[in-house]
DNA sequence: CAGTATCCGAGGTGATACTG
DNA sequence: CAGTATCACCTCGGATACTG
């Protein structure tokens, strides 16, 4: 019986990563950017709708005016989300998904789905294991 | 028409995070393990089967001993992974997938697979991003 | 073989202050 | 309103040497 994940085309031998380089691994090259601790809580905020700045920054209450730029200057150039200014005075702008960003979210959310469902699972897994640890 | 992803429950509201405190979210409290440089490529190779540490040393060529030893413990604190020691001289440890391993890797394979066909338009937007802010 | 211990540099993150 | 700029920390990751 092959537990081997079908579909699955990359190889661990693909992945040379040597030299910071992850052009060859495209797993790492496309999750180390959503790796960062805001992209997926933004991506599920505006997976639902269209925000702007400010209504962002007032979702997320922890995040930072810094990181919330930068993260969202990330996505958008990974292609996930658009950037559209409003020459309104004050300037307003919005974000939005792109098709390529609800694609990604698709797939992102089989993850999300299975962390929430899981997540006493795991947390009990740590008990157990910084338990034994101790002895 | 409602693009939200269906079945997904968790609300940014619920995701407190500060303090470093990620008990609120269970997003982030999965996703901050697997964000590792390693840790996904280390879950797709155990997922095809099981391995000795120096088998996944040489089977992941770039990675540190240290990372390599450091993954693998996090790994099987979460609950993803067995450490098996067999007591022989010199010792050999045999690492594999636990049934909630198997779990999670499913619905990461979902982003793995989506990473693969969709990494050249990534690259394409990023090149588009970093070309219209040259002007 | 399968680790540990130590040091170090790079990058991610936050706090604060300033701007068109 | 929607950012930039600067500083300062702190974790992540790599290199090297050592051990049961």
């Amino acid at each position: 019986m092959d537990k081997r994940v079908s579909e699955i085309g990359f190889r661990l031998s693909d992945c040379d990563m040597s030299g910071g380089d992850f052009d060859k691994c495209p797993v790492r090259d496309v999750m180390s950017q959503i790796n960062g601790k805001w992209s997926v809580l933004l991506l599920h905020a505006l997976s639902e709708q269209s925000y702007r700045f400010g209504e962002l920054r007032r979702l997320v209450p922890d995040i930072s005016q810094r990181m919330l730029t930068q993260t969202l200057r990330e996505l958008q150039r990974d292609g996930y989300i658009d950037r559209t200014v409003f020459p309104t005075k004050p300037p307003s702008v919005e974000y939005s998904m792109t098709p390529l960003g609800f694609s990604l979210f698709a797939a992102l959310s089989q993850v999300i789905i299975w962390a929430e469902r899981n997540h006493p699972a795991v947390r009990e897994a740590r008990e157990r294991f910084d338990a034994a640890e101790r002895s």
